[in-house]
DNA sequence: TTGAAAGCGCTAACAT
DNA sequence: ATGTTAGCGCTTTCAA
């Protein structure tokens, strides 16, 4: 084991403790003799300094906290993977814990990240469950970073810092994209309406028909929890019904990967008979044939934001630090969409 | 922030400090009334026991490290969630640390580990470069756990407790099965021979060859690092030349995707004239049409039983300690192999 | 069963 | 510029 400690390395130098702290650390007040005598000394001892009695009297543990529902889902990794790589940098190392989408694990977890003395955390939450969570860790001083929820009320200490993609955007992008094409009847297949996400590619759907004076009557709403296999036979039963959409907007791949198949099934060609657009730049979209148009965001600068927010924090600008990171939304044009069939 | 410690609970309860910890702690040696005024006491202040000086006093920190080369890979986003999973449940959390596949970061994160004295490591080496430090580490006491990196030499404490998924049987499986199809001229495409996984997997499909008593030298042995972009020409290369293989067995979703498309390219239906067997068992491969044969190994095994393998020498039974898992390749059925057209 | 006291390894006043 | 000293919050002997 590693049983060299900084009073070893003293003695083995004939210094004093705290020379030697100081040595090691930055080195003010030192003399270059003392700096070169500490290294030798520590480099044949093959010291390595104890991170946890050293946190323990600065009071910073140089960890943060990630909190994500299923690091599994590779759109996680991908966030998780860019915040690492950036908090790295900034000598931070990452505690990562999956909460499974259980709000009490969520929670328990949040709590012990505090107990363990992390010096911040970045949250996903699965569900709006633990609102009053994150706003008793802000007020109470934690630093800690919101993935992609808006605090629905409060204000001031009760906001919390969050990194916010555009969705709302993105769905109005796409659904002028789609009423230019001569679309008047679509489906928008989303997964839960009461998180941000879906509320707001919602609210942009609706203010797009709005804008342009259609009404929004004739347009599918569709919105449900369990997406794979209810969207394939929900597809099933929009599209056979009478005034079915001409076209499709689905989120994510499994609800996507439903729609294709339902298609398919009726004997639809994409785009001919119906027009398609991903929720989400996934593989599927892009390996597809015919290659799906998609909404697109960038997984990693919402890592990197995240990180970016947090370390804003972390050095202390409390006061100047950005509250919220909005990211943009992108439609990709790909070969799914086209002007529908007259009918 | 959290100014809670235990001096105030104690304070609080009208007891003494060890009192109040062991009450706190499992509670040997502790009076029920002792026992109710502490946990009162404690719950009524918010009292959150602080792990960084637990840890230091203990000498263990409840944390265990995780070495990826990129976790935003779903392959080792699948291992790294089980293992978390499983080491959750023990009190462990787990810190990630993504290394890029340099060899000198993943080092330096391995030697950060023990500085911030996490109580083990699991280790997914992105090359063999740095076997050493793994030697050096176990040889140290450290607690690690590698994942399929066999150690080429040495023995007794130059080995390492390591998770194997077993290449070798499962290329055995494919390459039996294929030969038992009719199939004489076969291609494997792989990636970098040097690492274990490629390593075992080519030793398999040569020695069923040998078994068979069939001359390996029809055979198409093709190893290469670059997967995608090299895969598709490579394969138009392959399947051009004489004595083209009938059956090509490809590693992992890019090597895969660059094969169907060179047989798209060449006009070739799978598996009428070519058949096709993928190692890895990924979205592609179970999605595609037709839907590709292919070995498939457990993600969520390894994680769990590199877990698995570290708790028990945390648990100190490091003489009782297994050493290793070998965990078994299926190979999944499916319609992308037939027997070769004559020719 | 309880309390007093030592000390984990380090940093940061404070004194020299 | 260097050394001395006092803790950080906790667990754990050791006495009582």
């Amino acid at each position: 084991m590693n049983v060299i400690t900084i009073r070893d390395v003293a003695q083995a130098a004939g210094l004093s403790l705290s020379s030697v702290s100081r040595a090691l650390n930055g080195g003010k007040n030192v003399s270059a003799r003392v700096a070169r005598d500490v290294v030798a000394a520590a480099d044949r001892l093959g010291y390595q300094p104890d991170f946890l009695a050293r946190s323990l009297r600065t009071r910073t543990s140089g960890m943060v906290g990630c909190l994500v529902s299923d690091i599994s889902n590779p759109l996680n990794a991908t966030i998780v993977q860019a915040a690492e790589a950036r908090l790295r940098e900034a000598g931070y190392m990452l505690v990562v814990v999956s909460t499974g989408n259980d709000p009490a694990r969520e929670r328990a977890a949040a709590l012990e990240f505090r107990g363990r003395r992390l010096d911040g955390m970045l949250v996903s939450p699965g569900s709006d469950a633990n609102e009053k969570t994150w706003r008793e860790l802000v007020a109470g001083g934690t630093a800690v970073v919101i993935l992609d929820r808006d605090p629905l009320e409060g204000d001031g200490d009760n906001r919390w810092p969050a990194v916010l993609v555009d969705h709302r955007a993105g769905a109005k992008a796409a659904t002028r994209y789609l009423i230019g094409l001569g679309h008047r009847r679509i489906a928008l297949l989303t997964a839960d309406e009461r998180m941000r996400p879906s509320r707001e590619r919602i609210a942009g759907f609706r203010e797009v028909f709005a804008e342009m004076g259609i009404d929004p009557a004739g347009a599918r709403l569709c919105i449900q929890a369990s997406p794979m296999d209810f969207a394939h036979g929900h597809t099933l039963a929009i599209l056979r019904a009478d005034g079915a959409p001409t076209a499709i907007v689905a989120l994510g791949t499994r609800i996507l990967a439903g729609v294709l198949r339902a298609a398919r099934d009726l004997g639809l060609s994409v785009p001919r008979d119906l027009s398609v657009l991903s929720v989400g730049d996934t593989d599927l979209a892009a390996v597809h044939t015919p290659a799906i148009t998609a909404l697109r965001w960038s997984l990693e600068d919402i890592g990197r934001a995240a990180a970016e927010l947090l370390l804003q924090r972390l050095r202390g600008d409390v006061g100047q630090a950005q509250h919220r990171a909005l990211l943009p939304v992108d439609l990709v044009l790909r070969d799914s969409c086209a002007p529908p069939a007259r009918s």
